[in-house]
DNA sequence: GATTCCTGATTGATCGGTCAGTCAGTCCGG
DNA sequence: CCGGACTGACTGACCGATCAATCAGGAATC
C-alpha cells in the first residue's frame, strides 16, 4: 500500500521517528527494540509486526532519509551549469547542504549519517545501496567541472569531502573548541557549509597542479611515491 | 598468532591485541567480553581480573594507541620549520602520517580511531582526554604557518582535515569505488597520505581568501552557492 | 466475518559481571 | 633442605538483567 517516505495515521511514523532518536543516540547495537517502543508509546511487538527485525527497522530509518537527502541533491545538482567557473563549488554546495537542511531530519538522523561513513559491514552495505549511485553523479559531475581533474582525482577529492562533511556534522563542540569560540557561539549553518565548501573546492582543485599520483599505469604492486 | 611489538609473557597483552580487533569489528556494544574472551584464548573472567569493566578495557585499547600516535606527531611537529613556505604541508603530513604507521596499530584501531571521530557520548569524552591536547598543538602550528589564517581558520581546517583523514583510513573500497579503480588495485599508504596532505593544505589556504567567516565581528555574506 | 492494528506474556539466548577456588611460584624461619 | 604462609594469575560455574523475537488473542474498522 505505502511505499511513500511519510505517515498515514498508524504509529508506524511515531516508530520510526522514535527509532531515529534512538539509534542516533546509542548506535545500532547500543538501541534497544524495547527502549524504541517506550518512546514511541506503544508496545515492542508492534515493531516486530510493522518493520519484522532490527535490522529492517534500521535500514527503513536510513532508507526514509537517504530518498530525502538524495532527491534533493540531485535537484540541486541539475540546476548547476557545469561550464561556469564556480561550478565545482555548486557541485560540493549541493552535495554538502541537504543533510543539513529539513530533508536530512536534523540532529537525529546526521549523527546516524556519520556513522553510516565510517560505519562496520551493515552500515557500508546501506551505503553501496543508498548512497553510491548518486555518489558516482556527483564524482563525475566533480571531474567535469574541473579541467585537468581526471577520475581518481575527483573520486578522491568525493571521498575525502564527505570525511569533511561528516566531521562537523556529527560532533557538537568539538569544532567550536577547537576555534577558541566559547559554548553559547556555535557556527551557524550557513557559514559551516559555506566553509565546507571553500575547504573541499581548494584541496579538490589543488589536485589539478599534479598532487594525485594513483599508481595508474599496469604495474599492479605499485611503487612508493 | 598475533605477535605485537609490545608483549611481556603475560596475557594482558594478547587480551588487549584480541579487544582491539573486536571493538574494530563489531564496535563497543557489539563487542562481547566472551568473545574477546574466547579471541584472546583466556577465560572471560580473566578480563575483569586485569581490566575491571568493558569500558575501562575499551579505554586501555584506546590509550595505548592515542600514545604511540600522539608521541610520533608530536615527534614529527617538532621538527617543522614553521616558516617555510610549505610548512602547511609539514604540518598536516605530521597530523595525518602516525595513523598510517606501525604506531597506528593496523587496519584494527583504524577503525576504532575513525569512530572516536564521529562517536557517541563514550567517545567523545575519551577524545577529549586523548586527543585533544595535541590537537590544540597542531592547530596553534597550522595557524602560525598560514599567513592571516587566523585560529579560526585553523580550528576549522584541523577539524575538516581530521574528517577526511577518517574517510579514507576506515574505508577499504570506497575511494577505489568511486575511483573507477579494480579490487585489487587499492591506493598504497603514500599516495594516500600525500592526497590528503595536498587535499587539505589547499583547503585550509582558501581561507586565506576570506573564506571562512565564523560570526563574530562584521556580519558575514551569505555563503549561498 | 475477514482484515488490519495492536498488546501482554513469554521465549531462549546472551549480556557484563561476580565468586569461590585451583595452581604455580616465592619468600622465610628453622 | 624443609614446610607452611602468602601472592598473583587464572578458571569454571553461575548470577540477574536484558536482549530480540514470538505468539495467541483482544479490539477496532470495513
Amino acid at each position: 500500500m505505502n511505499d511513500d517516505a511519510t505517515d498515514h495515521g498508524s504509529n508506524l511514523d511515531a516508530i520510526l521517528v522514535a527509532a531515529e532518536e534512538e539509534f542516533s543516540q546509542r548506535g545500532f547495537d547500543g538501541a534497544g527494540m524495547k527502549s524504541i517502543a517506550a518512546r514511541a508509546g506503544v508496545s515492542q511487538a508492534l515493531l516486530h509486526y510493522h518493520l519484522g527485525t532490527k535490522d529492517n527497522l534500521y535500514s527503513e530509518v536510513i532508507r526514509r532519509r537517504s530518498d530525502q537527502i538524495n532527491a534533493e541533491r540531485q535537484a540541486l545538482l541539475d540546476k548547476i551549469d557545469l561550464e561556469a567557473p564556480d561550478a565545482l563549488e555548486g557541485v560540493i554546495d549541493a552535495l554538502v547542504r541537504p543533510p543539513f537542511g529539513p530533508a536530512g531530519g536534523g540532529r537525529a538522523y546526521a549523527r546516524i549519517f556519520a556513522g553510516l561513513v565510517v560505519g562496520r559491514e551493515r552500515d557500508r552495505a546501506l551505503v553501496r545501496e543508498k548512497y553510491d549511485p548518486i555518489a558516482l553523479r556527483f564524482v563525475e559531475a566533480i571531474e567535469a567541472a574541473v579541467e585537468g581533474l581526471g577520475r581518481k582525482g575527483a573520486g578522491l577529492g568525493y571521498v575525502l569531502t564527505l570525511g569533511a562533511l561528516i566531521s562537523v556534522i556529527a560532533r557538537d563542540g568539538r569544532p567550536e573548541r577547537l576555534m577558541g569560540l566559547s559554548e553559547n557561539h556555535l557556527m551557524n549553518q550557513d557559514e559551516t557549509i559555506a566553509a565546507i565548501v571553500a575547504f573541499a573546492s581548494g584541496g579538490i582543485r589543488s589536485f589539478r597542479d599534479g598532487n594525485v599520483h594513483v599508481s595508474e599505469k599496469s604495474h599492479p604492486k605499485g611503487g612508493s611515491t
